[in-house]
DNA sequence: GATGAATGAGTCTTCATTCAT
DNA sequence: AATGAATGAAGACTCATTCAT
């Protein structure tokens, strides 16, 4: 039984999900038709369907494949050894999306906006995303005590609340990219370089169980 | 000629625009049909239909009435005759978007999130949302030039690419509240305070265009 | 909310399930597409969606329908205060399907036939179709037990034996009208009628490989 | 000019149409999917289409093949030098059916059942079934022949009416027992035997063209 | 001969919108 | 102004059949 090989069958799951993104980017995830998809990908109906189930199977394999390839960018900057200084870290890391973006000629700005939404009410796709921003979360959080121990950080500091903070930054990023398209990491780096600078003439506003010390 | 007074009109629009922000959020903008809204605004398809020429028309006042409040929310804060200091600040300004989640018993930060997808494939929806932040962020701009004044910050830091990357975490914030629930104001503001406190030992690398002058 | 009346309602459902049994007549219950329906039945897709869930409540209803039609016809004459002979009783049963199919112009047993054949894999339709054959092998019980007080029948015969024998002709002369066309209810009155005269030499076979000699 | 022998062809096309019945039952005919048909054969696409020309013929081999059994099942009964006597003849024919349908796991009753409704649009099916009944109903009209000749039936009867009067009880018995189940040879039998002591104690009602002479 | 991936016409169903009342 | 039944163009998906290997 000379079923297709393994390669062949991942072969085709990927020129059918090559198509998906342009679509989707075109006219939004769900004014996609099958029909777009199928065009786009130079595959007939039936084929189409003989990959993935249905429409849902698509764009959930569509987000995961690209939120895989985000962890592929991602993972050497948050993992290495010896983590970077803050600033070339900031750096890095908002270069990392903007360098995929060039290379694959998809905006994965919006694509990853376009998730976002899906989230919000697609179960499945939530799971994905909050696994992957919470991974994403862990790792800096580890970065930020290293930090801590190399002295860039105050050692009383709370590293999940400032991991949370430098999420903030870069999911934002991600949203000021996408929407207004001026928001570069070299900027972005030189935006958190000046609020480094900033000095905190007073504790901050005492909200319910704000202050620690 | 109405037959119906302005005010009249008005309170129709705002009928209807109220059943709509619940169904997007249950089912998603596109996956909401037109029979879902009718239903829970209560009133019949013919009337709606007198009140918005169409879907299209409904999503777009619906994003640009949310903007509005969310305008309403933000002005006090971002253009108040003396603006809060640096942590205060961000306090009060992640506080309001929580605030009128609790309020209105509508998730904001899911219906933003919602907005910005939209607005990847939506000309109209993108000039709404694109201006908005835009306003926004040189009010931001704005705040952190009073910050200099007051040597928060120092003189020489870009101003614009410390609203940039303000106007960032705000917007990450609201993805992080959306997707994972626990970026609240409080602990937002622990984080930002914590990496103020960070020194930076070099330079970031240099990159491309990074230091302007 | 001058909703359509239950009465007009009714009239659509009608006047859709009378396009129903002309198509599966026409090409059989599953090849009958449901745009034959809607095509026959005047109405655009969407209105008949109006008035049925989707096809399999169609087949139901249709079914259904047609079953009541039938108990319609045969109610009278197995309940009769005083049951009839015998054979005028077959007679009259046997005429009750073939007055209708004339009547309506629709092959009854034609419908019939399917009927039987849709309840092999439908459950709602087996359920339907079974609880009909019941009642009316009941009916057919009490009838016999008339028969026994009016010594037509043997006192100590099986009822319900003779009932089941005698749905038997009727049920199989539905099925020989529908294929050969040439089981009209006279013919089968005389052949009962010369069934009965059948002289019964010995007794009747007991168990299972019951006695022959 | 065949590749291979007859005797492989056939063997080829017994495997498929093994599979046929199984998937008919299970999910009716024209619910069956030709994928149904080839998963459960164990063969490929290819090949199936290699020894049937398509859905179609392979709808009316399986259903010619079925008669063809029966066939099998009932001449030894129908055609013996004696016939049998009215009851031991009626259970014998009875038990045929039910017999076959233990033996070979299927139930025959189904079978026929869809076999008559698939008859009802489908010409090829049509002729085939009705030239089995008609046959089936000579053969009939044989045996009632002895019967009258060995006085078990008055001379003057109507044999032909008789035959069709048997007929009917038989397909009915199938009906029967297809959809309720409980219609077994033995309790059949004793029904007729219960009619067969019945008495007629008037002539039938004189509708239309009954009596003939 | 045999395979099973590929095809694409056709299926059921939904839904934004209209319009007679 | 208000209603909601009606429309019909898409939409997602299936399946009998073919054909390159």
């Amino acid at each position: 039984m000379p079923k297709i090989s393994e390669q062949q069958r991942q072969a085709r799951r990927d020129q059918i999900l090559a198509a998906v993104w342009p679509c989707f980017l075109r006219k939004g995830v769900h004014a996609t038709s099958m029909e777009d998809i199928i065009r786009e990908s130079g595959l007939s109906a039936g084929a189409v369907y003989l990959y993935f189930k249905g429409k849902d199977e698509l764009i959930l394999t569509a987000i995961s494949t690209y939120l895989g390839q985000l962890r592929g960018l991602l993972l050497p900057v948050l993992t290495r050894e010896e983590a970077l200084a803050p600033l070339p870290f900031v750096h890095e890391v908002a270069s990392a999306i903007a360098k995929h973006t060039k290379r694959a000629g998809i905006d994965l700005n919006a694509v990853i906006l376009m998730g976002w939404s899906e989230a919000q009410t697609n179960g499945a796709v939530k799971a994905l995303v909050t696994e992957f921003q919470t991974k994403y979360r862990d790792a800096l959080t580890a970065v930020v005590r290293q930090w801590q121990r190399r002295k860039h950080v105050r050692a009383e500091a709370d590293a999940e609340a400032i991991a949370k903070a430098l999420l903030s930054f870069f999911l934002g990023s991600i949203v000021q990219e996408a929407l207004l398209g001026d928001a570069d990491p070299a900027t972005l780096t030189r935006g958190i370089e000046g609020l480094l600078g900033t000095s905190v003439p007073k504790g901050p506003p005492g909200g319910k169980g704000r202050r620690r010390r």
